[in-house]
This record gives structure tokens, sequence and C-alpha cells, in this order.
DNA sequence: CTGAAAGCGCTAACAT
DNA sequence: ATGTTAGCGCTTTCAG
């Protein structure tokens, strides 16, 4: 089948050692032996192994990605950026998309570090428990993204979720908006209730009541925000302004609110998060936190890349419990966010002239 | 650093050869003898490397898939599909994402090579010359997703493109629609001409002109879409009807109608292609061609596996050129479609009332 | 039932 | 400048 190493000293008439050294770029071979290795490579359309090569030099240029769940457009956009830094270093991927099942999760990590891969980018909303007594003593080196692991050292980015939330209800309540309302997604998702104590701070610094801020919990998709709101009408109907934990609970909330036969943002006003792809395309176009996604991913595999560097060059793998990159933020580096105003947002109606 | 097989060999007061076969799960090993090996193993937390067991069984349990943009919602919802029924089969996924650009989707096929994975799905748009010559004469098993290498032996699934486009327009022309046009994508995109095939034939079978469709090119994005059609306005300012080469264009072709002044479906239905998980949740939800996008994936991985349990089998990797699965349609599977009548699509209105 | 040993394809001392 | 050799960590005949 395909030619290895040996394949091609034979037709060159050289050792192997002069083939993986010609080959290796290394000089020190005469011209005319290089030559001869090459044609020999090229006759032969020779491609060394990966796999061998791993195995010999301990490192297998591969980094392993977990995700949440690739069908939340954030994660693709995610995934694009882990993709193309991991590239520019001469990494691959091997994806891990959770499906928002923990155990698959927890799973995946084991195979990670099966096919020893060199370090892992967890870019998942929330830890398990499996997950967190994994983190405690990795066998390799991680960074995570958009969660942290209170008390261990690994180097973790996310974005700033208490501004985000605070920003947010800050625009509704710049409006003029007095009664706004929250669409949070479970416990599982560490962002969630950052999120939320966001605005309860902006709600707050207007002088108004935080503990007054209706909540309601929904799956952090489309349906998930539909349902949601409903239910939050229901507990408030005098509100007319809603925080949503994702861009896709407020694209599940617009339908919801248009299906009660209210407009958006005349009767009621929506912000989402994250700004993915299609919030701008939406109708009205949503108003949204936006997050640096490719900052996020560019962020981890550089820090990732950088400790495995290190590491190279010093003595052992990474150190018994991963210490974090010398020097850099283990504490945790928040990303700032932004909020984009669009067309979901408004001032609200005069009161008492909602239809229905 | 991790411990090796022969550390719980050691350990465990054996051979490595006992060791692998009461970890490989075959009997043979006295109880207490499998015991002291399994509590080795434990207490050494032992994971056996991957890439050494590749090296020696000369199959990775992997995979690549190539796509050509993970930014498009189709993609992700068909790596969703690869993975789990890749998964399912023990199979680890390493990303390609092209984003978009020959050179890196050709030098993505070595790198495939060299990486040593089991086989390749390759869900790209169109096929590049390079890569079309690489598929002459793969190193290993590849199965087409979404194109087709006229000529070659290679499995490859794709949706009745023609038929999709066909129904698209035959549902325009059914609903009263007289003038419809086209905003397809260009060249590299093996399904577009297909698609367009379709419209034309509808339009023919209505006895109507199918040369007198106005078609336009466009990047098979939201901002191609809108560019696109403001160009077939442009064109055609009498159509009442268009046709997206995508889901993408379609939401950019409503923004653009609605950029005019015109309303969808008031003045200008719109019917998409893809139906990607946020068309039900554009406004107007998008009516659209709907492809089974997880049975493509599903379809895709089962024929490289059960490929690669002959070639297992069998005698050598998998015969010279990569022939096709035994008895498999090497002519090209392809999946029906089915239109999603939503809320883009509609009667046309009385002639000569549309606004500006 | 278990062990010894060869070898997967490659790299890196260490010779020469 | 080039060749010899010893592994990397695992599986698998082949013996015993």
């Amino acid at each position: 089948m395909t030619a290895t190493i040996g394949d091609v000293a034979r037709r060159a008439g050289v050792s192997t050692a002069t083939v993986s050294r010609v080959l290796a770029g290394l000089g020190g071979a005469r011209p005319d032996t290089r030559e001869r290795v090459l044609d020999a490579a090229r006759a032969l359309d020779y491609r060394p192994s990966a796999v061998a090569r791993s195995l010999k030099l301990r490192t297998t240029k591969t980094l392993g990605l977990i995700i949440t769940d690739i069908e939340n457009p954030f994660f693709p956009q995610l995934v694009r950026a882990v993709e193309d830094v991991a590239r520019e270093h001469g990494f691959v991927l091997l994806l891990c998309n959770a499906a928002d099942d923990p155990d698959r999760e927890a799973s995946y990590l084991d195979l990670l570090v099966d096919r020893r891969v060199d370090g892992v980018v967890i870019a998942v909303s929330g830890l398990g428990v499996r997950h967190r007594e994994w983190l405690a003593e990795p066998p390799l080196p991680v960074v995570l993204v958009n969660t942290t692991a209170p008390g261990l050292p690994h180097p973790s980015i996310a974005s700033d979720n208490v501004d985000g939330g605070r920003q947010a209800a800050a625009h509704l309540l710049d409006l003029g908006h007095r009664r706004i309302g929250v669409l949070t997604a479970g416990a599982r998702h560490a962002a969630a209730p950052e999120r939320v104590a966001g605005v309860r701070q902006a709600v707050a610094e207007r002088g108004l009541d935080p503990a007054s801020v209706p909540i309601v919990v929904g799956e952090p998709d489309v349906r998930g925000g539909e349902a949601a709101l409903g239910q939050l009408l229901a507990d408030a109907p005098e509100m007319t302004g809603v925080v949503a934990y994702n861009d896709l609970m407020a694209i599940g909330a617009m339908r919801a609110i248009r299906a009660c036969g209210c407009t958006v943002p005349g009767d009621i006003s929506v912000v989402g998060f994250d700004d993915v792809a299609i919030a701008a395309y939406t109708d009205p176009p949503l108003t949204t936190i936006a997050q640096a996604i490719a900052e996020l991913g560019r962020w981890a595999v550089e820090r990732l890349v950088e400790r495995l560097a290190e590491a190279g060059a010093g003595v052992d793998g990474h150190g018994p419990a991963g210490r974090a990159a010398g020097g850099h933020a283990s504490a945790g580096t928040v990303l700032p966010v932004r909020l984009i105003a669009r067309g979901s947002s408004g001032p609200p109606r005069e009161a008492g002239t909602r239809p229905g």
C-alpha cells in the first residue's frame, strides 16, 4: 500500500536516517543524495506517517475541542476561530460535540487522552461534576472557554457576562422601560446567573427594585425562548422589555410575542446575547450583546500552544496538575462585550395601549 | 508521565501480552491474573495509547470530514449527523473546514492522508481541479456528499437538486406567479445549475418559456442574496416570485425586498433551499426545499464504515483505485427533497399594485 | 494460561 | 556526509 520510509531509502540507495533528514529539511546531505531521496519520495508518492512520527515524538499536533452543542450558531463561529488559529500553528482539531449530553462530554475527555492529543480546548457552557473532577488532575494541558473551573489553575477566558447583562438592561432602561423581564437558562449554564446578576445591577442602579424583576428559566434555544416568554408574560403582563439569555431564546421570544398579537419592539422590546451571525438578519434585526467570539477562540488556542511550547522546551510533559501558563491570568481572562442596538428594541409604548 | 502497558505489566507481575489480552477483553486469563491486571491498570490510571495501537493495527478509527464552510448553518447540521454516526461506530472526526478556500481544502486532503485516517467524508459544494485529480487515485476510501465525481467510482450522495428546483418553482407557479426569478450561485457550486435546471423544467411544464427566466448569480450567503436580488429586480421588475440557491440567499433576498419598500410575500414570494434550522424562525418563516441533512450524513458514514469493514476482512487496504462499496450505487445516490411551505410565499398580488 | 519476541514507521543519538 | 541502532507503546503469532 502506502510507501514507507524504508521503501524510499531502498529506492534511493540510502539509509532511512538519510531519508528522514532530507525530508525534515535539516541540511547535512550532499546535493546529489538529496536529489535522489527527493526523487524516490516523489516517485513513490511517499507520505510520512504522522502516527509513527507521533509515537516517536510523543506529540500528535492535534488539539481536542469540546463544545456544548454545534447546533447553536455560537459554536460554529467558535469552532471556526479555533480551527483557524490551530491551523496557523500546525495543529489539527478532533471535534467533540457534546450534543448537550454531560455523559457524552465526559466520555470525550477520556477519548482525547487516549488519543494523546497535545491539549484540549473545553468550550462548554457549564462543567458537570465528572468534568470538574477530571479537571482537578488533567492528564493533559487544558484551556477553558466560556467557563471557569473555580480554584483550578487552568487558563480560562469568557465574556464579561455580568456587564453584558448590565448593558442589556441599561439599554432598555435608558429607552424608558420600567418593567423588564429576564429569560434565563438552567443551572447547567454557568453564564446564566451572571447575566441575570448584571440585569439586576442595572435595575438597582436606576433606583428600582432588583428583586422585582421577573425571571423565567427555559432551554437556551428557540423553542425554549418561545415557551419561557409565554410564562413571563403570564407572570408579569405589564412588562415591556425582555433580556434573553442568548440570541436563540430571543428569537423564540420574538415569535411568542408576535403569536400573542403583539409587536416587537412596539409592545415589547427584546435584547439577545451573543450576536450570532443571523442576529442581524432576523426581523426585526435583533438588538444583542456581542461577544468577541473569534477572540475567545484565538486566545484559547494561543494560550494552549504557548504552554505546549514551554513544556516541549522544558523537562516533562506539563507539570503534575497542569499549571497555568506562566504569568498569564489563570484567574480567568474576561473579554468585554458590547451592545449592538438593532431593531428589536425601542421606547416603550404609552401605558395601556397594548392590544389583546 | 502517563503509564504504559509495560508499567502495568510490571506492577501486575505479568507480561505485556497478558495485559494486552486482559484489557482487550479477550478471555483466556485466569480470573486472579485478570484481577491483578485490572487492579494495576486502575491504580496507575492506565490509558492505552491510541497512537501506538494505530501504528500496530494500521487503523486510526478516525474519519476526516471536509466541509466547505462551517459558517453556513447547513454544515453544522451535517457535521452533527456525521459525528453522531461516526461515534456510533467508534470513530472520531478530524474536522477540516475549507472556509471556502480551495487551496485550504486541497491541503487538508494531504494532511488527512498523512494522519492515516481510515476514510474521509468530502462534503463540499463543488470539487476543485486539484481535488478531482486527487480523487482519481485516492490513497484512502472516500465518500462524497453533495457532489459527485463524474466517472469516478466513489460512493456519493446528494439531494435531488433538480427536483428541488422544480418543486420550488412549481410551488410558486401553482400559487399563480407567472414571472419568477432565480438567485443562483457561482460555477464552484455543483448543485447550482441543477437547481436552476429544475426551475426551468417546472416553467416549461406550465407552457411558459424557460429561457425567459431571469437568473442572477451571487455568493451563496445572506449578503450575496441581498445583492443579487437588487440585480434581479433591476433586470426583471415585474417578477413576483424568486427561488434562491439556498436559505441564506433567500434571507438576504427578503431583506433586500423589504429594503425596497416591498413586502414578502405580499409583493414578492421567496423560496429557499436546505431548510436550515433557522428557516422556520425568520420573519416571515421561510418557504424552502428541505434536504434530509441527517440522512445525508448517516448514509455517508455508513457507506464508509461498511467499506472499511470489507477492507479489514479482505486482503489489502482498499484496492488500488478505491473501488466503490460492493454493489452500492456508485452512480450516486440521490435523496428526495420536499417543499416546506411557510410564510414567505403566497399568491401574487394583483398586477400593478406594487408600491415604489 | 502465559511469556518471549517481532515489528508497525519513524527519529535521533551515536558511530563511522 | 551517511549508516546502525535503539526505541516510542502496543498487539500478536508462536512457544511453552
